[in-house]
RNA sequence: UUGCGUCACACUUUAAUCC
């Protein structure tokens, strides 16, 4: 048994996995009885190439033989299964198994126990585990915590959030990256920008390198809070610090101008990202349209939508409405119109809002009959007027 | 002999209408 168990140990040690199966199957044939030891290998060998299914057949063949009640170490191996294939709702029965047989909890149980609750994003159950680890008086490990501030920043409980990362860095250690990035954008979405900020400095002054999804977080908690010239701010000294940012973090930016009326900004950014290598979209495009809208620049607005075609950039409905909307003020309703049917034509189907533009437009002109053919057509194209 | 050495897993993001 000493020996089998052994080259079990050594397989699966090394992943060989399908291996170790084979010398389980050749113990079978032998009078040999397996060891809880034996178990624990075989559940690890067997989930790791045929999944949390033979984990379990394997766990209920062993319970079926009656030789041993299995320890802490098999429960423990069987969670690992269920953790590694998602399948949190049966580590949670397992987990209730245990304390119905009287099996006690390790730390090692209470860390894969958390460590797959929060895979899953369970947050009630990891909660439960980490007040077991409490009660025992253990002292949770910085896995534990940093799965609390994801878990608990991704269920909205921020508040909570913040406790465990001050608990953490009160127990001397330092939350990850990604328990920082959580909790920020948890932080940021409940409308907390200056808290939000603060843990960012915190992340900063205590060497973690910000990322993309730091940038996300912070510039996000801007935008939720209507702090544009701050989110504005910051996107500039991202793009200082020389963190690659992608089109969608450019495309935010260019919304915190828009909301600014910043047309030049926006108009400045679009450009910039041309040289840059970031390819605009068209809702790039939409929104510095949309910028030059609300800052009355209309014939740069015009401008941005010639450049679209010559680089063959299709306009959505957002993009033809505010174009359309652009002519109101000078009531270029012509040119409208050329939009409109330019847009009917390139086969975008009008929405709602192209519709109003229009009508707005005519209506602002002094063309009513267009005006009402227009809403003859609408009807007949099946969008309902509001 | 089980867990966070490694790997894996868990975190983030965008626009519009009249008055």
């Amino acid at each position: 048994l000493t020996a089998y168990n052994s080259l079990l140990a050594a397989l699966v040690k090394n992943s060989m996995d399908v291996k170790a199966l084979t010398v389980y199957e050749s113990m079978k044939q032998t009078k040999l009885v397996p060891s809880m030891y034996t178990y624990t290998l075989v559940i690890r060998a067997t989930s790791k190439c045929q999944g949390w299914e033979s984990a379990y057949r394997l766990f209920n063949e062993m319970l079926s033989k009656e030789i041993h009640k299995p320890n802490v170490f098999v429960y423990n191996a069987l969670i690992s299964a269920y953790g590694r294939a998602k399948k949190w709702n049966r580590a949670l029965q397992i987990w209730d198994k245990m304390k119905q047989v009287g099996c006690k909890e390790s730390m090692g149980t209470c860390c894969l126990l958390i460590s797959t609750f929060v895979g899953c994003r369970q947050f009630e159950p990891a909660l439960e585990v980490f007040f077991l680890v409490i009660q025992r008086g253990w002292r949770p490990t910085d896995s534990m915590y940093k799965g609390l501030i994801c878990v608990s920043a991704h269920e909205g409980r921020w508040m909570l959030a913040l406790e465990f990362f001050h608990e953490m860095v009160a127990s001397g250690a330092r939350p990850s990256l990604l328990a920082c990035n959580s909790l920020i954008n948890s932080i940021g979405k409940a409308g907390q920008w200056n808290l939000a900020f603060q843990v960012y400095n915190w992340m900063r002054a205590n060497g973690l390198c910000p990322d993309a999804y730091t940038c996300n977080a912070v510039l996000n908690a801007f935008m939720n809070a209507g702090e544009y010239d701050q989110g504005v701010q910051f996107f500039l000294n991202m793009k200082e610090s020389g963190l690659h940012l992608d089109r969608e973090v450019y495309n935010v930016a260019l919304v915190a101008y828009q909301k600014l009326k910043d047309w030049k900004g926006a108009l400045g950014l679009l450009k910039e990202m041309d040289t840059r290598g970031v390819q605009p979209d068209v809702m790039s495009y939409g929104i510095a349209i949309t910028a030059c809208e609300a800052g009355g620049q209309t014939s740069l607005a015009l401008m941005v939508y010639e450049h679209m075609k010559n680089v063959r950039c299709t306009p959505n409905t957002y993009v033809v409405a505010a174009l359309i909307r652009i002519c109101k003020r000078q009531s270029l309703w012509h040119i409208a119109r050329k939009i409109f049917e330019e847009s009917c034509r390139a086969g975008i189907e009008p929405n709602i809002y192209v519709y109003n533009a229009l009508i707005d437009v005519f209506y602002k002109s002094k063309q009513v009959t267009l005006a009402k053919n227009l809403m003859k057509q609408m009807h007949i194209r099946g969008c309902k007027p509001d």
